[in-house]
Order: C-alpha cells, then structure tokens, then sequence
DNA sequence: CGTTTATAACTGACCGGTAAGTTAGTTATA
DNA sequence: TATAACTAACTTACCGGTCAGTTATAAACG
C-alpha cells in the first residue's frame, strides 16, 4: 500500500465511486448542469479517466440512474410479497415504507431526474418505466385485487386504485425535492403516508 | 398592409408571439436545451430581437411560466368558492376539472418544467410555490374543513387531506407528460379523476 | 404631394466563455 | 520492461449575449 495518495491498484472500485459522485452532482445541479470535470473531482480523478469506465455523459447518467434504482427495489417486492396476511394490514405498512424511502434515501432526487431529462433522454425514461413503474403497479395491482378476492375490499378497478394509493407518495417526493429545499414548509411524509393509508382502507372497506 | 411580408408595426404583439414560441419549445425541450435562435425563428423574427422584450433567457422562462400560470389559474378559484353547495357535489366536479385542465393544457407540462428547472433556478420554483401552490392549497383545505363544518365528513386534517386528494392528479400529470410520450400506455385522466373523487368520498364520509 | 428626417423595430455577424470529448504522453505496478 | 491506470493540455462546437448597422414607418417640412 505504501504512501500511494494517488489511489492506484483498485480499479475495480472505480466504476462504483464515480457513480457516487455523479449521483451526487446529478441529485445536486441536475444533468445538464453537472460538470464531468467535477464529478472527476469528486470521485478523486481526472475527467479523462471517467472516459475510461464510461462511454459519455449519457452512459454515465444512465449508469447512475440504472444503479439507485436496482438498489433501491428488491425490498419493496420482498415486503410486498412475502407477507400473506389481510390486505387491510399490508397497506399501511407498505405506504410508510414508501415514505421511509422517501424521507431517507435519494429516491425522490432520482425520480425527479427522470421526470425532468426523459425528454431529452427517453432511454431513461424507457428503462425507469421498465423497472420501477413496470414492476411496481402489477405488485400493487395483484395486492388489490387479492384484497377484493378475500373479499376485504369492494369491487374498484385495482389499476386506477393503485394510482389513487401511491400519488400522494409521488406528491410527497416532488414536495422533498422541489419545493422544500426553496422555502416551502415541512412535510412529513409519513404522517401523510398514514393518514392516506387510514383515507384508503377507509375508502376500500367493503360494505 | 402592402406585401409588408416582413412583419412589422404591431409590436405590442410580440412579447405574447415571442412567449409563445417559447413555451412550445421549453415544453418539447426543456430550459437548457431550448436555444434562443429557435425561439426566434419560431416567433418569426431574429434572436437578437428577443431581447428587446426580454432581459436575458432567465427572464424569458420566468415570462412562460408566469403567462401559462395566471392564464390557467382564475377558473380554479372560481369553481371552488362559487358553489355553495355540499362539498360532497364539488369535490368529484373539481377533480374533473383538473383532469380536463391536465387533458387539454399544457399546464403538465409547466409543471413538468418548475419541477426539472426550480433547483436552478429557485425564482421559478418560488413563483410556482406562492401564485399556484400557496393559493390553491389554502381553497381546497378550507373546502374540507367546511365538509367536516357541515357534517358531511368525518373529522379528518385538512391539510393531509388536500395532498392526498390531489396527489393523483399529479400523478396523472407527470403520467401524461413523462411517460406516455415514450411509450407508456394511455392514462384515462377523467376515468381516474372520477375513480379517485369516488374513492375519497367514501373515505371521508362521516359515519 | 413629394422629399427629408427622426426613430422604432429589427437583423447579421461576431465575441467570449464553457464544457464535452480526445490524445499524446506519464507514472505506478508486476 | 511491459502495460494498465491515469492525466494535462488540447480541440471543437455550441450558444447566450452584444453591437453596429439596416429597414420600415411616421412625422415634419417645403
């Protein structure tokens, strides 16, 4: 290991830190605005060797973006998933999950990138609504449905309920990401999670 | 008028030309991407002639923003303090109402822009915060809080309310613009507009 | 009514800063 | 001494913003 400051010998990480540090920037200033000079800085190399782990900017967006998001899913099919009990218990929980990952992660910051570079970007935007929206709402859906088949709910359409359950999430991120950071008050995310949940279960209840 | 196909003289047009233009394009391309030369030559005149009306690029976003905000704003207010009859019949007319507003203007897509643009440029986001977000929240809560007055609604906080009362018309919003355009299926706005009024109505209702 | 003059509306060509992407060369390790 | 990892310095293209000059209109004048 000797005095080498200049990391060297670990190249393996390298991909990995670089990402961090992107994710980082990107979170920060957005894409466009995001200097590939700085997130060498950050990642503690030279904007050259950033060329060296990824073919351009782009790639290196969607790399970012493709890591936080497989990062940050399996857990939510897990809970979904795994539990077999009533409905009517696995929806408050699922949606304080939400609201963990909301308060607590860089989720919010990352979907907002989506929502803002898409256009621009539409391969992003194809990947996300691939593996988070595409895998996300069948999982709620089938949870709805399965709440109306055990005969705990009454006969909705699942697809436009599971809309009706998570855009107060999607609500609650943008609020995170935009406007509190410019002076909009405080939301607390998980006591609108709960609340929500206590509106829904109210709402679904069968007669 | 000759064949003055060089138009001129009526300049007090042009602001509104110019905001236009712009509005189209910032929609389709977003801040960064929109280059002033566009603007110009879909306005019909030259770059340079832009900044006789406006400051610099900034100002010029700030002026589609403010436009698209005020002329789309009025009808809400109206809607919700004009009626003065149970909130139980206003709350489904309401939503349909943003479903329309979200179907047929490009108010999503304004939204869409605040969202991507505000952490660049924190005056847009506080604009869209004050004129939209701090006139409209306090209308609707005041809307629940004479439900719960009337007796028609269950005790509920008004505040937490209102998010998940309108969370899946931003939702919708963010669908329509983000991801249909890229392949996402079709979201029926009104069909979820209709659902979700149902579904909170059911949730609110006092015992 | 034609001509000059004043000026508002507008433009083409340019400037300067910026940042993505490249390359030729350097350094550390095996 | 071979080579993988890395970098400083460069090239290139773009675009926001500016400015000196041009054109269309209207007013002033004879």
């Amino acid at each position: 290991m000797s005095k080498a400051a200049k990391q060297r010998r670990a190249p393996a990480e390298r991909p990995k830190e670089i990402l961090e540090a992107a994710l980082a920037l990107f979170v920060e200033k957005g894409f466009a605005a995001t200097r590939l000079d700085d997130v060498a800085e950050r990642a503690g190399l030279s904007k050259a060797a950033i060329y060296l782990y990824f073919e351009d900017k782009m790639a290196l967006f969607q790399g970012v973006i493709r890591q936080a998001v497989i990062s940050n899913f399996g857990t939510v099919e897990a809970l979904a998933q795994a539990h077999r009990g009533p409905v009517t218990e696995i929806l408050p929980r699922l949606l304080e999950f939400m609201a963990s990952r909301i308060e607590d992660t860089p989720l919010p910051s990352i979907a907002k990138l989506v929502i803002g570079e898409s256009r621009a970007f539409p391969e992003i935007g194809r990947f996300y609504l691939k593996e988070v929206i595409g895998r996300g709402l069948p999982l709620l859906e089938a949870l709805i449905a399965r709440g109306i088949a055990q005969g705990e709910f009454r006969a909705v359409d699942p697809g436009l309920t599971v809309r009706s359950l998570i855009g107060p999430m999607l609500l609650a991120g943008v609020w995170k990401t935009v406007f509190e950071p410019i002076g909009g008050e405080r939301l607390d995310t998980r006591a609108l999670a709960r609340h929500h949940a206590d509106l829904m279960l109210h709402a679904l209840r069968a007669p």
